[in-house]
DNA sequence: GATGAATGAGAGTTCATTCAT
DNA sequence: CATGAATGAACTCTCATTCAT
């Protein structure tokens, strides 16, 4: 009866935003974007498909909303990067991966899932992101290899890059990859 | 007067079955599987909608189709792999690795997309085919770093694995990646 | 502001269903369960075809409801059964085999139609109740033949069974057949 | 090379749409008109599907000679109804519907099946067909009572029409019905 | 006469989205 | 803010029918 005040209001909305966040995150990430429907997610949320359309325009821009989530606190690997030993550095972003890959596997599926669809312009906002992303661990990479004196620093980041993406790859693929023992030969062969 | 002959029925089907294939590639490797339809499918081959069904029961058994006329030529790799010189081997490696990511963009795309999906069942045979290709290059990078002296030999297969995949993955994802250059390095590196 | 109230909710939804499944029945009653589209009931009920789909999980499903909706009146039969005159009750039998023909034509059409369907297992639900239905029938008369001191009751009571069904085919067939005669003529053979 | 005579061709296709006739009764009568497409004809009569329709020109087609064709030869039962003694007239033909209902399960609820529908005009001459051949059993049966010398030959008539009809449906539907037993008692009530 | 590749209308079904309440 | 009944376009798939050979 009585008028909720803004506060009040920005409160409920914000918990009902997350609450469809989360439920979106959670499903995409498990069956894949399309397989997910917008009933499903509200299902999951425990509330009505109407709710959804209240705070996002269409199951894209619901998508772009989790994404957005998800690339918020990377903070945890830019820290790693400021140790001042760059073998330290780099043993901690490999065990920052493996972390990451085991707690949050889904996640790097359906990044790549996404990423990797063409249709034109539909996902363009989560190529430039990714784009970005890529380009700052590239450049930390280099500053850690010139750190550590070797010859070619910018190519050994970019093969860094690609393991990061290849060993993120195959163990999202199979659950047999046998993350433990290449993380562990990747700081033996870097970190020293 | 006279029905057709079985040599020109045979043509016939040949020649509808590839054009159906070719399309289905093309579309599945340029938008994905979820988001081509059949009827899609059909306008790019210049065919009905239900010639697809005279030769494959379902979308999905066509999609299968698909993958089986991509696995079929991949001797190339494995002839390169038979050199006697290691680095000999792994140059040829690197090098057919490159012209296959430019010659066959979105064919990688499409294997990735499709892997990444979690749809129980749906797509297992695909991950039992790739999963199988990839013990196989495993097995060759391993006798290769044997042959070459080095330390650990099956975790260097590893990373190369790992490698294979996280170029092809980035090439895959950006125009812009420095695909040259990564592989110039790995040459530099890897062959002598 | 706020939300249907539930009751508003349950009336709504029964006032579809209904719409829906008298719809159904009209068109299955009429054309046979093959030859009507779930478009056509779409139509029938003023609906759209999507909603059919909010109420039940397939066309199938639907049949289903429309068979339990039938079966659900049945009570006069039984009622007329439990008088004490044996005579009386089979009177009062045949007039009420002759109302319900007459007035629900293309039920019994209907019954027929999916009963006499070879499909492995998909009416079998039907066999089942109907059968059911017809043993009930059956004990009714065996107990009302004893009454009435028949010599072999239970062959008088698959008779009778017979004819309640041969009946109903053929007026349910034909326009001309002469029921009222028919019916006349049982009363008085039987219930004297 | 050598044309072929008139009655040669004549002899062909009288052969081919025998086996195409004798394929679309199977079928029918195991899985109704409904479940058995064109192809499936012509897969069970070993031909081709265009060569039905060189001799029919739709499917609606084919079922009327499939009921003509059935209709044919209902020689027996009148041949029975010929006897002397009303008594033996009316065990012939409860022997011959017994028998008739043993070796041609399927026809009857296919006749059934088909004359249920109320499709506008669609099996409307399977109506005649059936209505006229109801008749002739109908003068049969009046003529009969009339020489056993019963009250209503007329009523008594009717009430056999229906007892065929309603033995023969619960039959087709059940294939627990005590047939021989109801044939037994029927002989045991008639005909002496 | 005979074949079967090819067609396309229409079937059942799904689901993102709208909107009255 | 919140609901869920309702919509309809688009999907996968079926099948009677045609026609070049």
């Amino acid at each position: 009866m009585t008028p909720k005040t803004k506060e009040q209001i920005a409160k409920i909305r914000t918990r009902s935003k997350d609450k469809i966040l989360m439920a979106a995150l959670d499903l995409f990430a498990k069956k894949g974007y399309h397989n997910t429907s917008v009933s499903a997610i509200a299902r999951h949320a425990g509330i009505s498909k109407g709710l959804i359309y209240n705070y996002y325009d269409s199951k894209e821009e619901l998508l772009k909303g989790v994404i957005e989530m998800l690339m918020e606190d990377s903070s945890e690997f830019f820290l790693a990067t400021q140790k001042e030993d760059p073998n330290e550095a780099l043993r901690s972003l490999f065990v920052l991966l493996k972390n990451y890959l085991i707690e949050k596997r889904g996640l790097y599926r359906l990044a790549v899932s996404l990423s990797v669809q063409e249709e034109v312009g539909k996902f363009e906002f989560l190529k430039d992101i990714i784009e970005e992303k890529f380009q700052g661990f590239l450049t930390v990479f280099e500053s850690l290899m010139t750190k550590k004196g070797v010859k070619n620093a910018k190519g050994e980041a970019l093969l860094l890059g690609a393991l990061f993406d290849g060993i993120s790859l195959q163990y999202t693929f199979s659950e047999k990859y046998p993350l433990e023992e290449v993380i562990d030969f990747l700081i033996e062969k870097y970190c020293k």
